[in-house]
DNA sequence: GGCGTATATTTACGACGTATACATACACCT
DNA sequence: AGGTGTATGTATACGTCGTAAATATACGCC
C-alpha cells in the first residue's frame, strides 16, 4: 500500500524505507496504514458504514481512537482511504489476470474496458457498504486530491481510450460517460428492493402494501421485476452503446 | 406538501385537516413540515450538507432542536425529507410546462422522457448539496418506504416505459438504464475539478503539480477537457442510446 | 374559565471527532 | 552498555452531535 505522499510530518525523513524492522512484535509496530484501512474495510464490509467511527475502528485494533491519526489525517481521510482501498483491490484484480488473450498485441481498447467495469463490478458488490462513500466523496475531493490508485484507475482508462484514437475532447466525454454509466449502474443494482425479508408472499416482501394502489398503479405493477437485478451482462451492454456513442474517433 | 402518511400518532385524528387555524401566528404554529424541509433545504444549499444538524436547523427556524422531532421522526427521516423536496420541486417544474408541444395526443414518450431529465439535471444542478444523499438514501432505503414523491416520479417514468410497448421485463430494464445514467450523469457532473480557485494558471487551478507526473501522464494531458461538463446535451445523448439498446418493445 | 391536547422546551446521556499534552519503547550512536 | 532522540501510542479534555424523557405552555373547544 502505497505511502501516498503529503502525509509525511516535521523531522521524519520520508526515503530509505521505515527505519523499522521486520521483527516489529510487542505493542510498538503493531499498526500501519495498510493494517488500518484494511480493518477499516472489514469493519464497514461487517456492520455497515455507521459503525466505522475513530473509537470502534480503533478497539478493533487493539488501540486509542488518538493512534488512527497517524496514518489518516482525520475521519475524511480515512474515507477517502476506505475508496483508496476498493480501488487497490480493483487494481490488484486487474493486474492479476495477465493477458489471457489469445491476440498478441494485447487485447484491443474496448475488451479492456470491458475487463476492467467487471471488475469494478464485482468489486463494488463484494463491498457494498463502501459504494455509497465512492459517490459520497468524489462529490467531496477535487481530482487532484483523489487517492492516487484512484487517479492510477483514471489514467488506465484513458490510456485505453487514447488507444481508441481519441482526441482530448472526445476522451473526455467517452470517460465521463463510462464513469457516469459504471457508478450509476452499480448503485441502481445496490438498492435494496425488499422492505421485509422475513415474509414469504413476494407483494410483502416488497412491501407493496406500503404503497397507494391507487397513485402508484404500475410501480406497483412492475415492482417485481424491478427488483430483479440487470446483472452484468446489461452493464455491458450499457457501456458498449454509450462508447459506439462518445467513443467514436474526432 | 403531503403529509405523508405513517407519522400519525397516538390520540391524533388525521383526517379533516389540522385544527389549526391560518392565523397561526406567535410562539405556536409557526413550524411545519414543509417549512421545516424548505428551511432545511436552503440551509443546506447554503452551507452544505454537514451544517444540517438538528440543533444547527432548529436555531434557523427559532426552535429548539427537539421541536424538530414532531415533523421528522429523526436525522434519517430529515435527509429523507430533503430528497423528498427535491423530488416535489422537480414534480412542480414538470406539471409547470403544460403540453407546450404540437401534437394534440401529448407528446411521445422519448420527448417526455427528455422533458424528465432534463427538468431533474436542472433541479440537481440547483441543489449540488442534495444529490449525494440521493444517492446515499437510495441505497439505504428499501423501495416501499421512499418518499412518496420519490415513488411518484418512479411511476411517471415508468407509465412512459410501458407507452413505449414495454412488458414487465423490458420496462424494468430500461427504468434501471435511466435512473443509473441519470443518477452516474449528475453525479459526475458534479465532481469538483478545480483544486484552487484563487489560482489564475490553468494546470495550478487544477492542482495537476500534486499529480505524479511519470505515473499519470495521460490523466495530466486530459485533465483540463476533463474538468469540462458534458452539458445536458451529452445527458440526452446517451440516454438516447440506451433507450435505444433497452427500450424496445418485447 | 377550565380541560384536553397539540406544541415546544428543558434537561440529560452517551457517542462522536479531534486538539493537546504526555508516556513509552524502540533505533541508533558512542 | 547506557544515554538520547524520535516514532509511536495513551490520557484527558472539549465541544458537538442525535435523541430519550420529563416538563412547561398556549391554543381549541365546551
Amino acid at each position: 500500500m502505497a505511502e501516498q505522499a503529503g502525509g509525511r510530518r516535521k523531522g521524519q525523513q520520508p526515503a530509505a524505507g521505515p527505519a523499522r524492522r521486520a521483527s516489529d512484535r510487542g505493542r510498538y509496530g503493531r499498526l500501519s496504514r495498510e493494517r488500518v484501512l484494511t480493518c477499516a474495510l472489514e469493519l464497514v464490509d461487517r456492520e455497515g458504514l455507521s459503525a466505522l467511527s475513530m473509537r470502534h475502528l480503533g478497539a478493533e485494533l487493539g488501540v486509542e481512537a488518538m493512534a488512527l491519526y497517524r496514518y489518516a489525517e482525520g475521519k475524511d481521510a480515512l474515507l477517502d482511504g476506505l475508496v483508496e482501498a476498493l480501488y487497490l483491490e480493483l487494481e490488484e484484480r486487474l493486474s492479476g489476470e495477465p493477458e489471457r488473450g489469445g491476440s498478441d498485441a494485447g487485447r484491443d481498447w474496448r475488451a479492456e474496458l470491458h475487463r476492467f467495469a467487471l471488475a469494478a463490478y464485482d468489486v463494488c458488490l463484494s463491498h457494498p457498504h463502501v459504494v455509497p462513500l465512492i459517490a459520497t466523496r468524489m462529490l467531496a475531493v477535487p481530482l487532484a486530491r483523489r487517492p492516487l490508485a484512484v487517479l492510477r484507475d483514471h489514467e488506465r482508462v484513458l490510456v485505453l481510450l487514447r488507444e481508441a484514437g481519441l482526441d482530448d475532447a472526445a476522451a473526455s466525454a467517452a470517460f465521463r460517460a463510462c464513469t457516469a454509466w459504471l457508478l450509476g449502474y452499480i448503485t441502481v443494482e445496490l438498492r435494496p428492493m425488499v422492505d421485509n425479508p422475513e415474509e414469504s408472499d413476494p407483494a410483502f416482501r416488497l412491501g407493496l402494501h406500503r404503497m397507494p394502489a391507487q397513485e402508484l398503479p404500475v410501480l406497483r405493477g412492475t415492482a417485481a421485476a424491478l427488483a430483479e437485478r440487470g446483472g452484468p451482462e446489461a452493464l455491458l451492454a450499457g457501456l458498449d452503446v454509450l462508447l459506439d456513442r462518445f467513443a467514436r474517433p474526432s
